[in-house]
DNA sequence: TTGTACGCGTTATCAT
DNA sequence: ATGATAACGCGTACAA
């Protein structure tokens, strides 16, 4: 017992009777031990509650028991969600989180994010969207020898390394809904340029329109940046089209509470003169007046499972390679949509 | 240079022909030292790119540096704005982030707690409300030997471990306006039981209505847990009175979202027959129809002091103790709160 | 002002 | 199957 007060393994390995290399094994579960010996090792263990020191562990092996979650994503609720997802997986092991968010399109960002994962020397990260699209980060990681499971809309790499859900197939069958109670004329308001997800989502939006044989015209799809301002300046520009759409598609919940007080503002009651659907069933959607329908993608499952590949595949025949890649969405319905005007 | 690619403090010392302790005295700013040597040595430094490595300084300062972030705190908005604060604190800093939830009310957090900061030897947690009120908690850090700076609504410790926001006097403020616009019955919408800034809101309002010769009923007063549903329950039980309040001020945006939700189910036009004031300033305050007066304290700004609090207070006569410790609040005009109905 | 020798708590090497 | 000894990279007495 040193003066910190904490039991190291010299101290085990004294009272046990055996040498610390021996306790060493009994800790990393080394399969050539004897019987006996463990069993005495692991009593006084117990009886010590010593468990041993991270900080010489991440030296000796010259790597963290730390996950990484790496960020650049602005919604607090989904990076929340993320981080619930995590902890859960890493409860009651050895392992912690440490967040690291980056700034989006910073020239120095993969020199920075290099330079963090070297020095903390991280057993692993994982990534959410949208920083996940990028395949430079992967190969960074690759590279530097840091274990990584990316989280996306789609597959964007193997089973070992990616956890996905299937926004296009969600989208597509939220839009088939609208169709089914009656709409024809239905807006879409995008996401940005360049992500995946807002990419996914527009598709599945196109293919449920094109398999209804409705046609598209390029003035019903106005763009956001997924923030509720960009949804609001978005669907005044579809709201003053005349025919108006009678629904409207948001890429996400921010933009969809965009379009509700777009509604709002120019007299029109929801659901009964626009039906609005969002994506991310994020707080908000249930949180504003009316309830929004939505989208749901199960967003804590899949950090959760990422967090488990990350840990379980540290050796091979582990528990994580066998979670799953690919999570479905649903399909929430509440109050913002309703049949078309007549 | 090792095979792990990094330059070590050898590596320094050897090529600038001098000894490791003396590389260590320049990193670590030692005053005893020829200027030319640390000219030569910071010259070495830099040509090497050379990092000291965190691990082995962990392990030989017996430290780590690494920041926590110990909280209980439900909404996910708070959380991430205080994680925002404090990245922004320890940017371009040694030290990194760890986040900690923890179980309210679970019988062996404390004991739980107590493991997690004596394993990993963190520099210092920030504590976030609820869990920063509890005292024991804080008594913890300091028996451990863990730095620690609290969050709260009131001082409940001194400057040096203490970032307050005076929610007392900001719902005093908020309510007085309500009473200048003309409302004289007033609901509230109290937080729960037991938190300190259900208290000191609660408090603030009392003492408004008291200044101004308000009587306020026991009716007028329902409690929730933050939650929206809890809101919009409390409010059903507020605006089924007769005869009803003319404003709510409810302790958070969250249940003052439910007030909203209660009033529309009951066909009630806000702000024209209800004026509603919330608290906490989430975006959820601007993305409801109509965008919801409130109040606003400036998280992410005191979860950055609070985290300079700690690592600035490192060495005695650093910038740390500098921060302030009480922070202002201000109210925010939006749509929600009008005269009373004639 | 600078260097030597050792400690921090663990894992890895190579014997036995 | 087990143990002595050397890493891992940095800080600190204590000496010079």
């Amino acid at each position: 017992m040193q003066k910190t007060g904490q039991p190291t393994i010299n101290d085990v390995a004294r009272i046990a009777g055996v040498s610390k290399k021996t306790v060493s094994r009994v800790i990393n579960q080394s399969p050539l031990l004897n019987e006996e010996t463990r069993r005495k090792v692991e009593e006084v263990i117990g009886g010590l509650g010593y468990v041993p020191n991270p900080q010489a562990r991440a030296l000796a092996l010259r790597r963290n028991f730390l996950i990484g979650l790496v960020h650049d994503n602005p919604n607090a609720q989904t990076v929340l969600n993320v981080q619930q997802g995590m902890l859960e997986a890493l409860d009651d092991t050895e392992f912690e989180m440490v967040v690291r968010p980056v700034r989006r399109g910073s020239p120095t960002m993969l020199e920075d994010l290099r330079h963090f994962l070297e020095r903390q020397r991280l057993f692993g990260v994982l990534l959410m969207p949208p920083i996940s699209e990028n395949d430079a980060v992967a190969k960074l990681c690759d590279d530097i020898g840091c274990r990584y499971v990316r989280m996306g809309s789609a597959m964007l790499d193997d089973e070992a390394h990616m956890v996905a859900s299937n926004d296009r197939d969600a989208v597509r069958g939220a839009t088939e809904y609208l169709i089914a109670q009656g709409h024809r004329r239905i807006g879409l308001v995008a996401g940005p340029y360049g992500f995946r997800s807002a990419h996914e989502r527009r598709s599945g939006f196109e293919e449920a329109l094109g398999d209804a044989g409705i046609a598209l015209p390029r003035s019903m799809i106005a763009e956001g940046n997924y923030t509720f301002e960009s949804g609001l300046a978005a669907a005044g520009r579809l709201l003053d089209l005349t025919p108006r759409p009678t629904a409207i598609f948001s890429c996400n919940d921010e933009m969809a509470a965009g379009v509700v007080h777009a509604a709002a503002q120019r007299g029109l009651d929801v659901p009964r003169d626009l039906s609005i659907l969002g994506f991310d069933d994020t707080p908000i959607a249930a949180h504003i007046w009316p309830p929004l329908s939505t989208v749901r993608w199960p967003i804590a499952s899949m950090a959760r499972s990422a967090a488990l590949k990350l840990i379980g595949g540290a050796e091979p025949g582990d528990e994580g390679v066998d979670e799953p890649a690919m999570f479905m969405s649903t399909l929430i319905r509440r109050g913002s949509v309703a049949a078309p005007p007549a």
